[in-house]
RNA sequence: GGGUCCGUGGGUUAGUUUGGUAUACUUGUAGCUUCGGGAGCUAUAGACUCCGGUUCAAAUCCGGGCGGACCCA
């Protein structure tokens, strides 16, 4: 890599985007990059961490159309407010102009809440717990960046409704753990941070912005969960009826992540020589590489061809590279697309009955794995990945999660700050503005104890803990 | 929201100031040869972002669109 990640963050991003066969960013619609395979491959193994929890919590998945009448989204007041500035509209169809607009979905409440009021009738239809994924479509004035900042997204939403407010309540905890279990699997340590009241999602009683340090020290939101209570039953008229006759509107909450996921894992753990994938979405979780010489080619290519198949069977991953380069252009190749393991084999190997695996995340780190051991010895060796993919995030944003007991000690501070505050909005706008930061809100993940603690900003008795960081 | 810079084969780029023949590397393809960290040789393919203007003549100058990168709020 020309561009070294450490010297220029965002200038290594743009660069391995593309160079990883990621994105091809030259789609000529800006923010509507193409996924390429790999890329896409990625991303669909995201999707799969994401299904497989959905299926263990009792979600079921839908479909529901791209586009939405306008006087469906004009239901719920706030929700324009929030996104009125960023759809794309439909205005013809053919040779004719609509009498009513439609609009690409920016995200599906409005597509999805009409009809979930038909589909609600009675307490025994609730819950209703269900997800998409799917594309939606923002318009975006600001600077695009790869699977950071879209115009077209890809994008998981669920959709929940509940009897009552302490149900909803329960299921953003379990949205939550869900997260968690996602984000381990990818080597993520995830901020949760309630958002404060000017920064909720349009239409929210209360969101849950789920947030990583990036390594600039910026944060990037990945997801966030929302409390909604009735603020959109009421005007979709998403009501049941009781056993005592009476009807109540449903409460719901939503779950939304997107292909900035992607973007994390790329930025988190990647290197100036390339991407570093977490096995559980490595498209190719193991590269074998033979090592020919000239008279053993056919027993070098034939025990390579035998390995790939054990570890195959094994139900790994795994990739021959027996193309016509040497085995250096392999390794550069390989470890710029994040392959988390190599297995090197080549006559000296055969000899010893074993092979040597590189590991990708770490330096010039090899193993010896005894033949008789292949299948074992290698996902042991990536459980170890996965793990220390992990135990290295966290340490990082340990090291950048920064302290402060007034707004001048966050000066100049590349991290996350977390501070004491009063409660009062102008208190957390004043370390904004003072120190170019957002405030990310008041932990969930951890509830510390601020009643001994005073105001970063005023010196008042302190109500809570709160993060800020500058973001993407 | 405000500002700066940029656009030449698939990628990186020279040429633009001073208008006239477009440079190199890399990649792709075919063959030979090689292989424990980006090998070598030969042959071959491929480009001036778009629209308009100035001009005998535009990659080059002017205006606009589209796209990209960066800085400030």
């Amino acid at each position: 890599m020309p561009v070294k990640k450490s010297e220029d963050f965002m200038g290594w991003y743009n660069e391995i985007v593309e160079r990883a066969d990621l994105a091809d960013k030259r789609y000529p619609i800006k923010g509507m990059n193409i996924w390429r395979p790999y890329g896409w491959s990625i991303m669909m193994r995201v999707d799969g961490l994401t299904r497989a929890e959905m299926e263990r919590t009792g979600h079921d998945e839908v479909q529901f159309p791209l586009l939405i009448p306008e006087h469906l989204f004009n239901k719920e007041a706030d929700h324009i407010k929030g996104f009125g500035g960023e759809v794309f509209w439909v205005t013809h169809a053919g040779h004719n102009k609509l009498d009513e607009r439609w609009l690409l979905r920016p995200t599906s409440e409005t597509a999805m809440y009409e009809i979930f009021g038909l589909w609600v009738r009675s307490h025994a239809d609730l819950p209703l717990r269900v997800f998409q994924i799917c594309n939606t479509f923002r318009y975006e004035t600001k600077q695009t960046r790869a699977f950071m900042r879209v115009r077209e997204i890809h994008f998981f939403e669920d959709h929940s409704c509940f009897a009552t407010y302490e149900e909803a309540e329960a299921h953003v905890e379990e949205d939550l753990a869900i997260a968690t279990n996602i984000f381990k699997r990818l080597g993520l340590p995830v901020l949760m941070s309630k958002r404060p009241e000017w920064d909720k999602f349009a239409g929210a009683h209360y969101s849950v912005g789920l947030d990583v340090i990036m390594p600039s020290g910026r944060t990037l939101q990945l997801g966030s969960v929302h409390q909604y209570r009735t603020n959109f039953s009421i005007p979709y008229e998403i009501t049941y009826e009781k056993e005592d006759g009476t009807h109540e509107h449903v409460h719901q909450t939503t779950y939304g992540m997107s292909e900035r996921v992607v973007g994390a894992v790329i930025g988190a753990h990647g290197d100036d020589r390339g991407i570093v994938l977490p096995p559980a979405v490595a498209p190719v979780q193991v590269v074998v590489v033979p090592i020919p010489f000239k008279g053993k080619e056919e027993l070098v290519l034939e025990a390579a061809q035998a390995v790939t198949e054990r570890l195959r069977e094994a139900g790994v991953r795994v990739k021959l590279d027996d193309a016509e380069e040497t085995p250096g252009s392999k390794y550069f190749k390989w470890e710029l697309k994040g392959v988390p393991l190599r297995v090197e084999i080549g006559p000296r190997d055969i000899d010893g009955g074993h092979v040597m695996v590189a590991l990708r995340h770490l330096e010039k780190v090899k193993e010896k794995v005894p033949l008789g051991e292949l299948e074992g010895g290698v996902i042991g060796l990536l459980d170890r990945v996965e793990t220390e993919l992990m135990e290295r995030q966290q340490a990082f944003a340990e090291e950048r999660t920064i302290e402060i007991g007034d707004i001048a000690e966050g000066k100049d501070k590349a991290g996350v700050l977390v501070g004491a505050w009063c409660g009062q909005d102008a208190c957390a706008t004043e370390v904004e503005t003072t120190l170019n930061v957002k405030t990310l809100g008041v932990p969930v993940d951890s509830e510390p104890d601020a009643s001994e603690d005073s105001c970063v900003t005023c010196g008042g008795p302190a109500k809570h803990w709160v993060r800020w960081a500058a973001t993407y």
